[in-house]
DNA sequence: TTCGGCATATTTGTATACAATAATGAATAC
DNA sequence: GTATTCATTATTGTATACAAATATGCCGAA
């Protein structure tokens, strides 16, 4: 089974593109947890391609700061410490509101639509499908950013939003989205009254929200995690 | 010549590095231009590895925007558009400016005399070495960006000021800085009196110059050189 | 000549082979 | 029983082999 049909050789980096897309897709949904270990013979074998390709995957990952590498020794889920969380959202901050500054000069009745429609989305997944949920909601902010037209913008928008999605796996609550739908859509209606300061300060509080969420709910740093689960067994 | 002595493998993608190291430099310093083919076997002769390496090298150059890949057809020095030139002064405005937000907070008296030290080695540089002038212009802000403790920002910030030489070398004048002196002193000179409004509004102006100097010199879009060539040529 | 088509040579994309390193576990000494 | 050493296994890093695609150049036909 799986007949090896070689396909005609399409556009470069396909292969290794449609790993790095599942990796990365598995990584936003929290299928795969900070920490795992992604050996290459394993996911070649799922994805059936040689290691080549992975490899090339895993280093684009690395390259975005979702994979850690070490020499050697392979790659694993990152792991980001507080203090780079704490830098992944002030950037984002920073990215964010140039956007919105972008959006609110030139943001169409089309965009609007588009946002809107995204939001709906949003909220047929919640609550029902929570790895979806996630994903939805990073998309929503990824999705201002690509229609901001400023390509750097959007890629470091994307860049950032991804890596709040693992932040979020390792100092949030289990599952939960990070964004609520409420606040995406005042953002919107923001927008949509092209009121430029009230979208940017819609984001902010957003942002302010999510930070928090993601950074001061439930876990201390997980960095410690073992080092205090084992003072509660060693005692 | 050239033992091959097998070097008793250090660290993960060390070569690899070694190789995105030389050719980001040369790109920088202009010594490789925009459009320039990269071939692979041409560049593992000499760099004495295999392409395997060659090919991770410029996959990350490639994620990095400084070169441009094509299906099947190799990879070239990447021609940034005079619209994704536009894209990319915007977002180091934003980025850059974030950066003095923090250091006017943070910035310490050695951190001070680091960036002192710089601006006079590039003083030295200045109209003798030309590449190296380059070089070291970008390499302040790099410094600045990392002095300022959020590696996401400087990681960013490093990336655009990268970008930024390649489209000095397609818009602006040949071999010359993008950076005045003055400037990059009078950015130090804010800091120094703990002035953050006064070393942003000092950024601001710079960068704005720079991005006169840089698309509105000498030559329009180069997109469209050998077109407009060839009609002078054509009639 | 000049154009189109075919053969050859380059160059890229992917898989595989092999060496080096790290991880695992078993056997031994104490 | 515990710790240490060594052999075995697994995994990574790099080079190479081969297939697919593209580029180059030659030749003949108009």
């Amino acid at each position: 089974m799986n007949a090896p049909v070689r396909k005609p050789r399409s556009a470069t980096g396909t292969r290794s593109d449609s790993v790095y897309a599942g990796l990365r897709r598995a990584i936003i949904e929290q299928a795969l947890m900070p920490g795992d270990k992604l050996t290459e013979d394993l996911i070649g074998d799922r994805f059936g391609v040689s290691r080549t390709i992975v490899r090339t995957a895993l280093a684009r990952l690395h390259a975005e700061g979702l994979v850690d590498m070490q020499p050697n020794k392979g790659a694993t889920i990152a792991q980001p410490s507080l203090s780079e969380a704490q830098d992944v959202f002030e950037a984002r901050m920073c990215l964010e509101r140039q956007v919105l500054v972008r959006l609110a000069k030139k943001v169409t009745d089309q965009d609007i639509e588009r946002l809107q429609q995204h939001v709906a989305l949003e909220a047929k997944a919640n609550a029902h499908d929570g790895p979806a949920s996630i994903r939805l909601a990073g998309e929503f902010h990824i999705l201002l950013a690509s229609l901001s037209g400023n390509g750097v913008l959007a890629r470091y928008v994307d860049e950032v939003v991804s890596r709040c999605s693992l932040i979020l796996a390792l100092y949030g609550r289990p599952h939960s989205s990070d964004c609520s739908i409420s606040e995406h859509q005042q953002i919107i209606d923001a927008l949509r009254a092209r009121d430029g300061q009230a979208a940017i300060d819609a984001m902010d509080h957003h942002l302010e929200a999510v930070t928090d969420r993601a950074l001061l709910s439930s876990h201390s740093d997980r960095t410690r995690d073992i080092r205090s689960i084992l003072d509660r067994y060693a005692s």
